[in-house]
DNA sequence: TATAATTCTAGAATAATATTCTAATTTCAA
DNA sequence: TTGAAATTAGAATATTATTCTAGAATTATA
């Protein structure tokens, strides 16, 4: 049970290692064999085929995310700290864990166009509810300005975004981390109430 | 001459249909041999292999897009007419071309990790000063912010580039083009200066 | 206009790669 | 201990990308 699961993780940390280093497209499944140590067999046992196992990285990468993001907007006890707060937490990640949002970023719907949208859409639909409810008493309070709801992920993520897009590509270039306050104050100022 | 090219042209056209529809991945050299009606020859006489293909359809989308927003800005008489233009034109852009947003947005680094870097580097550099230098006069006489220079693109870009992209997987549920003026208005108040 | 050179097209032949399949081996529960 | 289930292995097969050779169309040159 113990082998079995390291075996499992090995072949999507070694996938996920080849991924970055020459893109989906190019790596064979014998790359991830090689860098695994797994044979074709283990491989194909545990996965799908070669878009299974992107989809488990990506579903992995954004569990990972989701979850952390829930756990600090739950502490936020004003709109700015959460707002803030929110910004901080995704700038963060990305230091943190720059291959898997660079997976995450390029290579998701490339694999294929639907793959399993039914589970993926349903988780996304929980996360979604669930950072509402976080926002929603800070709204009631005035303390967050109204928006039409589709919004309120480009104004707080938007320019973070942007800029971890950019920082990848040019990761010496970018101080990402220093731009934090400015990303922080800019969301903060783009969802406060009046201006 | 013109025979040739329109065959180069249709080739394109059907790869962007097919990259669209199914994935980079999942669509074979011959689906867009089918699609196209050219033969594999003349396939891989106009382009490399895929990857060449597909970089030639990003490039093709960056271009226009990029002639476009110069295009936009070189007229902008103010910094607030900049600022709101530019977002203005990012979104209908996006509007305008669906099919090579989503290709550029999700399709770019998955197909190598380099590929011919030196000339879309070069093009970008190009782009970028010019961009820069469109946006300076205005810098200088207050009408616009100053911020550290990598900040620009997200704090311009970065909330309606996030909602494309929901948009591009919900269209039927976000009104794009009724989000323009509150996108807009995001943009100018980051930019605009003191606050 | 004739003809050489170049570009383009075609599709069969080949190479590379993904995936399946059968047979072990290991793990775990009874 | 034993048998069922899970896991591993790698050879066999299928799929797909790419190359190659030959011929057709176009363009340039005389």
């Amino acid at each position: 049970m113990n082998q079995q699961s390291n075996r499992k993780k090995d072949i999507l940390t070694a996938a996920l290692s080849c991924f970055t280093d020459m893109g989906i497209a190019a790596t064979s499944i014998d790359d991830i064999r090689l860098k695994s140590g797994a044979s074709i067999g283990s491989i194909y046992h545990h996965f799908s085929n070669k878009e299974g196992l992107a989809t488990a990285l990506f579903r992995e990468g954004l569990e990972g995310y989701r979850q952390g993001l829930i756990d600090v907007l739950s502490e936020a006890q004003s709109g700015e700290v959460l707002v803030k707060g929110a910004v901080d937490f995704h700038v963060e990640w990305a230091l943190a864990h720059p291959d898997k949002v660079r997976f995450m970023l390029y290579a998701k719907r490339e694999m294929s166009v639907l793959a399993d949208d039914a589970v993926v859409r349903e988780e996304t639909g929980d996360f979604l509810s669930r950072v509402k409810a976080l926002f929603t008493p800070f709204i009631i309070k005035g303390e967050i300005r109204q928006f039409p709801k589709e919004l309120y992920i480009p104004l707080l993520s938007g320019p973070s975004q942007e800029l971890i897009r950019i920082w990848l590509s040019h990761p010496k270039v970018i101080d990402l981390k220093g731009m934090k306050p400015y990303l922080a104050e800019a969301a903060w100022n783009a969802l406060r109430p009046s201006s």
